[in-house]
DNA sequence: GCGAAATCTTTACACTGTCAATATTGCGCC
DNA sequence: GGCGCAATATTGACAGTGTAAAGATTTCGC
């Protein structure tokens, strides 16, 4: 699929110790090695590293560089070891991507509790939805790219249920009446359906790069952020017909 | 990637003649054979067969089996043969995105042309967005797919130039108000964008099957068009603050 | 009719996911 | 303690992929 610049596949040099400081200093030499810093045969905690191997190279390659075999590179493991923590690719996709829509949610929740003024408890969701996915473009793209997810996973499952009821929860406060879980006007569908199209289809189009056009047509020095506000809250309704 | 069940990769077998009644007929035999109907070694408009071929790949298979080899396959063909037409996997999938671009307008002016009521002129443009998109789910992934496409080609920078241009005026028609080419207010930005996204996120959200949730929840048998109707044209606005 | 250019095939290489077989280690249990 | 089993990681192999280079075949301009 790519090139080359590649190094060296069975590359087991020492890892560098201590990344994310977890009891990775002076272990036992491996194989009949004298040096101690040599890296061991169990890694101790590989499923976590693998999956902190797997955003970083996510973030610097783009999704298409995210490989198993990349990954494996990338934690200084054998090509083969992730498959015995995430049984293939899309198991290490779908795990990754849980984890993005927790940190999403996170995200979400903290800019609420941030919010203080009327104006800011309305918008606060929808520009921590875009920022957060600004800031981490690949897992957003991960995460709603389904063709390589397993919903049937628990744990990616509840990650993005969680993030759904978050959003119906946030449109029932707008319209000062409890959503429950299951039963829905049409009106209350319409008014969740048009939140979410309107913030993820802006993000996605804001992500593929095809509101720059736009962007670059508005008064200048005009961010997405003040786009993305004007377009949920001008009330200036069109006065239909179209084509 | 993929297991197996593959056929025999040099397979040259005698293409089944006339798929798309293409001068397939009786040509001039193949190397020393003698029987009439073998494959000529110059297949004579290659390339649109080959476009037509990663079509049918695209909607049988999905995008993952959308590559190179098996386009050649299901043309007839020896694996290396499109790269001389399209120079690189980007390049076949981004002329196939030019062609979807340009059934998907021809759908939404020919929607545009049939609606009649104001109402329908309201909503067939969004409407045919979407039917297009549940129609032809593999095209329209592969069209928003950006990480695959090469906008510096003509041909599908113009068509979803088009598409853009399209939109824009639609807006413009419903505000009744002519939207310049070069300069646009804020109020006018946010209307496109708001329109595009709401669109676009819909139709992506539905096609990933992210509103199941909703739809199953809605009065029962509510279609998804429906869904979107009310969507577009619910006018009750929300009290505001969220959270 | 002939040489050059276009078209298509063959061959080769580096990369990928995934499986099976092996090596190494940790852990419970006696 | 030591022993065996299960978990963990590596090695090796195989089929599939994109893509480049070299060869074969045909078309086309002259």
């Amino acid at each position: 699929m790519a090139k080359s610049e590649i190094k060296s596949e069975t590359a087991h040099s020492p890892r560098d110790p201590g990344t994310t400081s977890s009891s990775a200093s002076a272990r036992p030499a491996r194989r009949a090695a004298s040096a101690k810093t040599e890296t061991p045969y169990h890694h101790g905690a590989l499923r976590e590293a693998l999956l902190q191997a797997a955003e970083r190279v996510l973030e610097r390659e783009g999704l298409a560089g995210l490989t198993l075999r990349a990954v494996a590179r990338e934690a200084g493991v054998s090509h083969a070891a992730p498959t015995h923590h995430f049984g293939d690719l899309t198991g290490l996709v779908s795990e990754l991507a849980a984890i993005g829509f927790r940190q999403f949610n996170a995200a979400m929740v903290s800019a609420c509790d941030a919010a203080t003024t009327p104006l800011e408890r309305t918008l606060a969701r929808p520009k921590a939805y875009v920022a957060y996915a600004q800031a981490h473009p690949g897992m957003y793209g991960l995460m709603f790219r389904t063709e390589r997810l397993d919903y049937s996973r628990p744990s990616l499952h509840e990650a993005s249920e969680a993030s759904f009821a978050g959003l119906a929860n946030a449109i029932g406060a707008m319209r000062q009446e409890q959503i429950s879980g299951d039963a829905l006007t049409l009106d209350q569908g319409a008014a969740i359906a048009r939140a979410w199209s309107m913030v993820h289809g802006f993000t996605t189009l804001l992500l593929d790069g095809r509101l720059k056009d736009i962007l670059e047509r508005l008064p200048k020095g005009t961010t997405a952020e003040q786009l993305l506000q004007a377009m949920l809250t001008s009330t200036v309704v069109p006065k239909l017909p179209g084509c």
